[in-house]
DNA sequence: GTGAAAGCGCTAACAT
DNA sequence: ATGTTAGCGCTTTCAC
């Protein structure tokens, strides 16, 4: 049952119908009986105005693109959330596609999106490509970037603020008297990735401390990886006191290695890792972390990203959140 | 650009490009040379047909929804991250929604989604309510039902022995000795948990075991309800000596608790759990886990959907897929 | 081998 | 205060 189907049904035209059922019967002064008549059938025989139709005819489809690397990491998966509660409380749907940390699929799912005529697209890049989202863009796809950023693209993003965060820990691990402090990185040409090291480097160097190229270690922010890169450092010989992970899972698989080699946390190893979990609370020691505000970013994503589809500027373009630091036991000897 | 401007350009009608575009240029001998001048401008400029205007056309969006109670719990994020990808290697596209477990919102979402066009959903119902869900499979909606399942409906569905899990959970604590076994439990009107809830009383009383109303508690799958529930049962003068937790999260807010009130494991409570997550392996002890095939789910119940779309019939309607049991420290002294 | 025309269901400009 | 017409971009029937 559809518009056109109702108004001959009531003797009215389609346009009618449509003014009425849009909420704009006022506005063109349908008298309140016709609307009555009108309000009343549609509800009875649920007829809703087909919005596929509607989004040809009116050059919007009110739907946005969701891409993420990786929607069964903790991180991603609440950043979802927030992206599709806020889009749906403003009248979005959400198309969500997961890129699954790789670049062509996160081109192909992009160009798939874009073809279904999304009105913009939020995306947390895979990282270190930029050509595919770039092209989109330069057709006018309205974006926004979440957590990683291609700086090269001139695309409103909003990130934590990767250079306090690891500032902090590497203070707070320098405060309890380590020096090799090692990291286990992500995915590294994220750009989150290189600012937590680049802000570690700088950390270390202002604290006089070389860092040996052994201390940075890791591919992607996977568990799998977390251990691979941690079993590398915990193996060196002169082993590292300290570990930053730069993921939830990178520290899960610290932790694996950690146990397996019988380390007792915090006095043979100190291990601090990014993003806040529900689990994080409970490891024996519990885990000292640097929470990331993922619901404010996600809220934040997307309301740059209705900027720019309303042709708004967004100031500042990229958005930069503080972290959350929560010292618990994995790193303190009380 | 679009197609009908391509054609233009090449001096063709839109008709035949369509027709190429669509790979059906053989099928309606246009000639090898048309077709190639066709594809190498649509190549060149970039031209895609409007998937919008096809779906109207066509009357199928090649899009699918996928309705999920919490996206943020890592179990529905794996399940989507299964569905999404099945979704995609078949050409459709995800709406995602997410009904933060209350059935008003999960009954706007789908009707949101229905008049949005979707070619059929997937939900994993909020459970207890079953009506608004109805409504649409009875218009005609293609529809396929993970992990909860309302049995009144005749939707597919794809969920695990809950029933084969909890039995084989509650004869290990028997074996272990244990008598005085509670449940924190989930929702307590989704399928899943009524399952295994059945499943608990059932083996109880075959092993003679009388349960006590204040073993099974909770009202739904959080952490924070886990906390509010572990700590009941763990404050009965009598208190429980073993606790089967329903979900991940609840097993999270359990051992809060137990950690709060200084509680050995296993030696003072056994915890056993649904839902194996990266951290189960990690926590001192280890944690037993019933884990839920959630790849395997995802995949199912996009099948199902799929031959659902495509009118066939899915036989059996219901599928039930194991868990594997994974026995750790939380519940064996060894 | 290819094109013209109709129509998917809707909305907006232009009537009256 | 309401209707008629055109058109969003595509596919398909029918025509030549």
């Amino acid at each position: 049952m559809n518009l056109k189907s109702l108004a001959k049904h009531l003797g009215l035209s389609a346009s009618t119908v449509s003014r009425v059922l849009a909420g704009r019967g006022d506005e063109f002064r349908i008298s309140k009986e016709t609307q009555k008549r009108i309000t009343e059938q549609a509800v009875e025989q649920g007829v809703h105005p087909d919005e596929l139709a509607r989004s040809l005819r009116l050059r919007s489809s009110r739907t946005i693109g969701l891409l993420i690397p990786d929607i069964s990491n903790p991180f991603f998966a609440s950043l979802a959330r927030a992206v599709e509660q806020q889009a749906r409380a403003a009248g979005y749907a959400v198309l969500m596609a997961d890129s699954r940390e790789s670049h062509e699929v996160e081109a192909t799912c992009a160009q798939v999106l874009y073809h279904r005529r999304i009105d913009g697209l939020i995306v947390a890049p895979v990282g270190g490509q930029s050509a595919h989202l770039a092209e989109l863009h330069s057709k006018g796809l309205p974006m926004a970037q979440m957590d990683r950023v291609l700086k090269d693209l001139p695309i409103p993003s909003v990130c934590t603020d990767n250079f306090a965060a690891v500032q902090i820990a590497v203070k707070h691990l320098l405060d309890q008297g380590h020096t090799r402090i090692a990291c286990v990185q992500g995915k590294n040409d994220s750009s989150a990735n290189i600012d937590r090291v680049q802000s570690y480097r700088d950390s270390m160097k202002e604290a006089g401390i070389t860092v040996k190229k052994d201390w940075i270690i890791g591919t992607d922010y996977s568990a799998e990886q977390g251990e691979v890169s941690a079993r590398k450092i915990l193996s060196l010989k002169q082993r590292p006191t300290a570990i930053i992970a730069m993921g939830n899972l990178l520290a899960l698989g610290t932790l694996r290695v950690a146990q397996e080699m019988k380390l007792q946390l915090p006095r043979d190893l100190a291990l601090l890792a990014f993003d806040e979990a529900p689990w994080a609370s409970l490891l024996q020691p519990s885990l000292t972390t640097l929470a990331q505000p993922v619901a404010e970013m996600g809220a934040k994503a997307f309301n740059a990203l209705l900027a720019c589809i309303s042709k708004q500027e967004v100031t500042p373009l990229h958005q930069v959140l503080q972290p959350r630091f929560t010292m618990r036991g994995s790193t303190q000897l009380h």
